[in-house]
DNA sequence: GACGTTGTGTTGTTCAACAACGCACCATCC
DNA sequence: GGATGGTGCGTTGTTGAACAACACAACGTC
């Protein structure tokens, strides 16, 4: 074998090993956006620390990750509590994602039909889960994709802050999952957005997307409300 | 004096505190966006810890809220660096900013004059800025009438993502600023964006703004080529 | 009931030490 | 000469303990 040059597809490789806090993060964040850990939970220091076996200072660092996701509220002296979303918070979330996902309609719009295979991919995932009838890949494949509807934008930076937001609405989501929705619609509507798409209705599809969020607005703020009633009693 | 109610106005009232680290992040932040820790620069913590007279641990949680704002670099054992953007870098910052401040020029389209008084506010700055010659202020006011635009969406997260976008575009310009720009240009400029809002013209303001970003993404560009064409040697 | 005090538990910060790692330097060997 | 492989040094990653600073609740006083 010749020696390795640039051309050998290992430009972007890139090795990171994660640090202990980087996996601490990782870990409790999932068990956050699972509902294991529902929100108003305080994360002490100490029994974290205890618990997985590492030191307080691992721990610190990780919670202020979480913290700087918005997935954890920070006060001083009073320690890290697993967020919890006011009606304003749900407020904002939507009109981020009203705000990224028109614009990346517009943007697919552009879109030759190679690029929006990838769409029909999570379709054909959302379909496979509702026959199914499990309701957790169906989520993911929503989120799935919203993800990548944004991702037409083409900034990385713009994906990330995205998948911010996706966590943070999950902080509602994960209570009131699998209640009286149908899965078919869910289905049908992200097909509709799909078409709308490919079809070139940018203004109707965005449209679509609106009454979406709009749908998606109200629920959360129940939730969020009820939240704050349960706090200020 | 009557006991205090909540109609006394303290309803926002936030007292935050700010811990070390985050004194420590913000001193550093504003070395690094004022070009006295240009790109590619190491940050050492036992030498920062000793300058400025606080423990290491504390320069560690300081350096990593720098990390995650995008404003250093970090590798594990190899520490921290004053990011130096690449080329991939300055189009996706350019990215984030068309999308985020077209969507918000149509968000503006729908303001009352009353809220567009804001952006005059800012306008009428940047005319004293440009009639002193004060490059700083001028360059300061350019992006707070950007920023005043994004607000139009209504989105705290939206808006504090796109100061972080800001600043890691500062980490371009510190450098490359007072050089061969047109004061007057860059006023009137501003001045005809406030103007096709003002109009209801959110189209032509939109096109209007694409060519104002286009212009900064070759300048921006070339800067950061040129960084590269640096390290590769 | 309003107000000050104390006590308890938590976080914020520091310090010292060691392990793990990157890197430049040097010796070695074809 | 150039590639290979060790060696030492400086830096970061992580730990553990200790103390200070603070929030909060419970108590006692007026």
């Amino acid at each position: 074998m010749g020696p390795v040059t640039s051309g050998d597809s290992l430009d972007g490789l890139e090795i990171r090993r994660a640090s202990t806090s980087d996996q601490v993060a990782d870990a409790v964040r999932t068990m956050i956006l699972r509902g294991q850990l529902p929100p108003g939970t305080q994360l002490r220091e100490v029994p974290l620390a205890e618990s997985i076996g590492i030191s307080r200072n691992t721990v610190r660092e990780a919670v202020r990750v979480l913290a700087r996701q918005g997935l954890v509220t920070h006060s001083m002296h009073r320690g890290a509590v697993v967020t919890r979303l006011t009606e304003h918070d749900v407020v904002d979330l939507i009109r981020a994602r009203r705000a990224l996902e028109s614009q990346a309609i517009e943007a697919a719009g552009a879109a030759t039909p190679d690029e929006l295979r990838g769409l029909d991919e999570i379709i054909l995932e959302l379909e496979r889960a509702a026959i199914d009838g499990d309701w957790d890949r169906m989520v993911d494949a929503d989120w799935s994709f919203h993800r990548r509807l944004v991702s037409f934008l083409g900034s990385p930076r713009l994906d990330r802050f995205f998948e911010t937001i996706q966590a943070e609405m999950r902080l509602c989501l994960s209570i009131l999952d699998r209640e009286d929705d149908d899965p078919d619609e869910l289905v049908d509507e992200h097909r509709e957005l799909r078409d709308l798409i490919a079809g070139g209705a940018t203004d109707r599809c965005i449209a679509r997307l609106g009454e979406h969020l709009d749908d998606a607005e109200i629920r959360l703020r129940l939730i969020a409300r009820s939240w704050e009633e349960q706090n200020t009693q």
